[in-house]
DNA sequence: CTAGAATCGGAATCGTGATTCCGTTTAGAG
DNA sequence: CTCTAAACGGAATCACGATTCCGATTCTAG
């Protein structure tokens, strides 16, 4: 990463509303909408969208990584509750929801297992780790089936976000929560 | 449907190639592959495919089609199963192993739950139909649990589907079907 | 076998969207 | 406040891929 100088103000907070324009239109129209769209709704020219980003697949994986790097903080930040069960699948569901209207996060998941990128890989990494923390509690505390492994657990976050394109509501999830639960004696 | 006189034998033949050829091709270099590519592969022209199908959404399209009465078919199929409960786990296993390299099948599965599209809305009809009559003989059987629905195996049989992009064994489809299932008591 | 219709192949056309360029406009150091 | 480098906006350029067109070819009715 070419670390220069810090950015100017104004260029600091163009790359800030580029971003998140880009999130809200991929998230609205899908990854095929035009950069022009994402430069108008963050109110900039096209120009300035590629100053930034030097290619709209630059631009796609600056996404993911902001993705990828909220979910890595998110399950740390559950690994810290008294009840590992809950915090996991809690986290699982967060994501879950958190996978925006169209299939943003599942494309951002797959970087996860697929490609190895040079950009995206150590945030991938850095998720895998957080995540393996977080399920292995929950193992510990009998919360979640032993024979399940982080990699189970990405692709069914994956699986799962996809769920909602169907169904807005949360009853496959549910549905899969409970494939991940110890089974609880009748 | 233009139901016009009888094709002429070669064209009954490419139209079939070209309908191969764009379900390998798009399942291999996801749908944003080009007709050229398409006709290539089939071996003919690019006018040959546009005279089959008349846009590229159209050919997509038919695939879709084609892909839901397979999945209808094979619904019907193992609804005469003798064992009800086997007949459905091994039908959704079926379906997602058919969900080729890409995610070809989850876009044909979303037209299942999404806009009501001329053409494929009665084929979605019938699969939703099929589907329904071998879950309710799977949860009179005591092997899929009551309180899910249609639209609740077609949501996640889309999500176990994506589900094989991060891993390539069945380990979450197996972790998906047992949220399905009755819980045994231990 | 033969004419005419149905098909074909693929070059040319068109549109869309990514990326480049450069004259103009600021932020901010001195 | 002034000057210069850093940023900007957005028109122009380029590439790619869908769709159109039409002369060449290939069925098949008779």
């Amino acid at each position: 990463m070419t670390t220069g100088r810090p950015l100017r103000a104004d260029a600091q907070r163009n790359r800030g509303r580029v971003l998140a324009a880009a999130e809200q239109v991929f998230a609205e129209r899908g990854t095929a909408a035009s950069i022009e769209e994402v430069a108008r709704t963050a109110g900039v020219g096209v120009g300035t969208v590629f100053r930034h980003f030097p290619s709209k697949e630059a631009l796609l994986q600056a996404l993911v990584v902001q993705r990828l790097t909220r979910i890595a903080a998110d399950a740390r930040d559950h690994a810290t509750s008294p009840d590992p069960g809950a915090a996991f699948f809690d986290f699982f569901t967060a994501v879950v929801h958190g996978s925006a209207t169209k299939l943003e996060l599942v494309d951002a998941l797959a970087e996860l297992g697929i490609e190895p990128n040079e950009a995206v890989a150590p945030v991938a990494a850095d998720v895998t780790e957080a995540l393996t923390a977080l399920l292995q509690q929950a193992q510990h505390a009998g919360a979640v089936r032993r024979d399940i492994d982080v990699r189970d657990v990405i692709a069914l976050l994956a699986g799962a976000s996809q769920t909602r394109r169907y169904a807005p509501d949360d009853r496959p999830l549910a549905v899969i929560l409970d494939g991940l639960r110890v089974p609880i004696a009748q």
